[in-house]
DNA sequence: ATTAAATTGTTATTTTTTTAACAACTTAAT
DNA sequence: ATTAAGTTGTTAAAAAAATAACAATTTAAT
């Protein structure tokens, strides 16, 4: 329909499901799984029996990114990677600021695969004075008033909240006051901010509810 | 329709819409917060204006669990949480292997949230001799071959996945043998297994991709 | 060269989920 | 007591997403 065919272009205006959205680094990943196997061509239906879905979703999933496959052929691995990471833009670095240096900050810091991925964690921070002025990895935990300075030398659009439960709010209050335009927040609390900025709510606890749920029915 | 009003009874056949039972945890813990602010009642439309969504939405994500509300007053929190906690089945502890015990493995040992919410890992298993052996918190970190006296002692249904990426299937392949009955998947990597065996897999890859998505719009 | 099989990509249909509409009810104010 | 406002809970409609159907294409085998 309202597809941009204009290979390797990003659909700007268009909308895209976020169903859609949250397969395709699933499939990013398998994909780079097959190209470390030498595998050049996969078919949509080999990717739906891996993922047990349909395969005409999958098509409709890839055909978003722009890509094209070949009848009878496939899809190019090698290019598949490509417009995937180009479509979500983790091709291009974006900077964030951690609040909350506890066990799963720590673990986030530590992930080396956010930086694959597009996001890079510049900074943490906390107010435990027995972690600020740590380092981790190569990120360094400051306190809040060291904002300033840092946020001149390495502004960030993305705040990631990793604090306790009962600090969403006063930490999402902050990054908003800093600027942050969109927020992690990877408490189970709801946090209330302004209507133009972005919140992304991790909670694992809705994976493990649709796993009791699976596994009780 | 075919909503069993029998109140504080589970829909045992009845599926409930898996957008429904992701929301549930998220309301939970809102309503408990509200219960620390001593609020005895809540309407829908506040919870609705709290989450920025349909209010029509909430009371009937709520009905599933069986609570009611009254009418002018709103839902009591006290009966919302004892609802959702026994719907989701938080209530009931089940037992997890995590197998992994890398920065993000620690961090989920650690976190205690999770056995409020009705898992509690009773064990470690790691390959790296460094590891096992240790304990992080009250769970002890094993050895692959120690699994069989340990299942024993504390049987687990549920495995969770923290390793490196490419060793996310063997992993699976081990809890199958093992008799796992959920896989709890934080690898990118998608994992095969058998029919019977339920596999969730939590991604921050793809909720990193909902938020880059809103920002570049 | 011809044909058969496999595969993409699009359009149509179905299903699921969300939103809207509205009736019934209950509390608090007059 | 009466009324008005706020709220639940259900039914209907709309929107979104997933699945099905199928045409078009292209490769590989005959």
């Amino acid at each position: 329909m309202k597809l941009p065919n204009n290979n390797m272009q990003k659909a700007d205006g268009q909308a895209v499901p976020e169903p859609t959205l949250r397969r395709l680094p699933g499939y990013l990943s398998y994909f780079k799984s097959l190209k470390i196997n030498n595998i050049e061509f996969v078919s949509s239906s080999q990717i739906a029996a891996t993922f047990k879905m349909d395969a005409t979703l999958v098509t409709k999933d890839l055909s978003y990114t722009g890509v094209k496959g070949r009848t009878k052929i496939g899809y190019s691995v090698d290019k598949l990677i490509e417009n995937i990471v180009v479509f979500l833009d983790f091709n291009t670095q974006e900077n964030a600021f951690l609040f909350g240096v506890g066990n799963l900050g720590k673990a986030l810091i530590n992930y080396d695969g956010l930086k694959q991925y597009g996001l890079k964690i510049v900074a943490g921070f906390d107010i435990d004075p027995a972690v600020i002025g740590l380092q981790v990895k190569e990120v360094k935990i400051f306190g809040v008033d060291d904002f300033r300075d840092l946020s001149r030398k390495t502004p960030a659009r993305i705040g990631i909240i990793t604090t306790p439960d009962h600090r969403a709010q006063e930490t999402a209050d902050l990054m908003v006051a800093w600027g942050i335009k969109a927020i992690w927040n990877f408490t189970p609390q709801s946090i209330k901010v302004p209507e133009n900025i972005i919140v992304e709510n991790t909670s694992i606890y809705s994976d493990l509810a649709v796993i009791l749920n699976k596994l009780n029915r």
